[in-house]
RNA sequence: GUGGAUGUAGCUCAGUUGGUUAGAGCACCGGUUUGUGGUACCGGGGGUCGCGGGUUCAAGUCCCGUCUUCCACCCCA
């Protein structure tokens, strides 16, 4: 057993957890790139402050932070959303609009570790900024659902669990509650799926409900409304004021022009209206959602929102704002789980196989001519036996072998083996990079 | 941070009421095989049984501590 192990919560890469990362990676900022969106990076250390600025101080229990050598507090990031408002917040007048940006980057908190959360993981951002109208949102949750199937998953397997702060927030206005309270009540409705009904009901009344009971009944009501139709419904037949009902079915007709954009980009099996999610976090204002894996153990993939006043507090120009963040740990387990890991990522395109010394030099300089076309290429180092290099051949997943012996080099040819067929056909040595890299391309 | 479970080879796991030198399959390396494939057969390397302490003539096995991983809380940016 080694003496020195990974510290908990953290990972090694072996090179095939390594290739399997960098093809997440791809498909994710090959996705973003078809949004348009640009990619950036901000420093992994990062100042405590600019943490605090954002979350509180009691995030810092979460952080791994500590004092650097110049004396100043700092931190591992723990997300990339303070790094990108200041990024943004700084060159806000510079910056053609929107501003769609994505980064993918290492973030690390310092928490009790579970599977599926780790101190270190990898997150993939994405956000728009700069564009208020439901058409950044509407693209920031295309982007969130092609990205995930673009990773292999499919309609079924997930979904987009869209709710909004803004009508929630008028929602309990018109339930009597206002300013610091309704956001505590936002709170409170955000943990109602996990808590018991009695202690939701509590928290309520230390709020300031008049009648607890008849306001939890109201909430639970209304979380459970399952389109715009029904909710519309709900809010004409409730007992409202007039100012109120205006504001709610205002608001409506936004989520009507959102739903409009996504069903018009075929999105409509990924989103389920789910009143029941609020997310926590107090800088939301209007739109959130959460990808949600349905097979398995359900899982929360992804999550985002508006977070159209965070710029402006973190010290930069006004600016709205609308995103999500994704992890790598729980996409990978759900696609180990469906089985829908791509298989063979790592691959050679041409494996030489010679025999005797005249024969591998003059492999070698065939396979460097093919790498410099842009062919991975390799050959056994040791001169093992042919039967053992045509099994090296196949477990490298080469497509072509090619085969180089007394009779080969007597004749001037090189004999090319198609590895899936079995099929051979002897090529002039004189021509052999031209005719290996069309045979290569022919497949 | 709180509570519970877990740990034997790179991986998945056997290992009897405590009793000689701790095993298997897969993987890896070599051979059968200096001209044709992931099969087959033969062989090999690899373990201070998570770590530390204790009980005992004797501990992988029992006890305590600790760490790791997992589960439920907390939190979830």
């Amino acid at each position: 057993m080694a003496t020195y192990k990974t510290l908990p919560g953290f990972r090694d890469f072996y090179p095939e957890d390594c290739s399997l990362r960098n093809h997440l990676f791809n498909v994710w900022r090959q996705t973003s790139k078809r949004f348009g969106f640009q990619e950036y990076d901000g420093p992994v250390l990062e100042s405590l402050e600019l943490l605090t600025a954002k979350s509180g101080e009691e995030i810092v229990g979460q952080l791994f932070n500590f004092e650097d050598k110049g004396g100043r507090q700092v931190t591992l990031r723990p997300e990339l959303t303070p790094t990108l408002a200041r990024m943004v917040g700084a060159k806000a007048n510079a910056l053609p609009r929107p501003v769609k940006w994505f980064s993918i980057g290492e973030n690390f908190r310092y928490e009790r570790q579970q599977k599926g959360r780790l101190r270190s993981f990898y997150q993939f951002n994405a956000d728009i900024l700069g564009e208020s109208g439901v058409i950044a949102d509407a693209e920031v949750i295309g982007l969130l659902v092609e990205s995930l199937c673009n990773q292999g998953l499919r309609a079924g397997e997930f979904v987009v669990r869209l709710s909004d702060r803004n009508l929630w927030y008028y929602f309990i206005e018109s339930l009597g509650f206002t300013g610091e309270q309704a956001m505590g009540a936002l709170g409170v409705i955000d943990k109602m799926e996990r808590v018991p009904a009695e202690k939701s009901q509590a928290a309520l009344a230390e709020l300031g409900a008049k009648d607890p009971a008849a306001t939890l009944k109201a909430i639970s009501d209304f979380q459970e409304l399952p389109d715009v139709c029904t909710i519309k419904a709900y809010l004409t037949n409730m007992d409202l004021e007039e100012s109120a009902r205006d504001k709610l079915l205002a608001r409506l007709d936004v989520w009507r022009e959102l739903l409009s954009l996504l069903i018009a980009a075929g999105l409509e099996n990924f989103i389920k209206i789910d009143l029941r999610i609020v997310r926590g976090l107090a800088y939301y204002t209007g739109f959130v959602f959460e990808a949600f894996q349905t097979v398995g153990k359900g899982r929360a993939l992804a999550g985002g929102g508006r977070y159209d006043d965070l710029i402006e507090k973190l010290g930069g120009a006004p600016m709205p704002a609308v995103g999500f963040g994704m992890g790598d740990v729980t996409l990978r387990d759900l696609l180990e789980e469906v089985d829908r890991l791509p298989k063979l990522i790592d691959k050679a395109d041409i494996y030489l196989v010679y025999s005797g010394d005249d024969a591998f030099k003059t492999a070698l300089a065939d396979a460097y001519a093919l790498r410099r076309q842009g062919l991975r290429a390799e050959l056994n180092y040791k001169g093992a036996g042919m039967g053992k290099q045509f099994k090296q051949a196949a477990s490298s997943g080469a497509d072509f072998a090619l085969v180089y012996g007394p009779d080969e080099l007597a004749k001037g040819i090189v004999t090319v083996k198609h590895m899936r067929s079995g099929e051979q056909q002897e090529v002039p040595a004189t021509q052999l990079v031209g005719s290996v890299l069309a045979l290569w391309r022919e497949g």
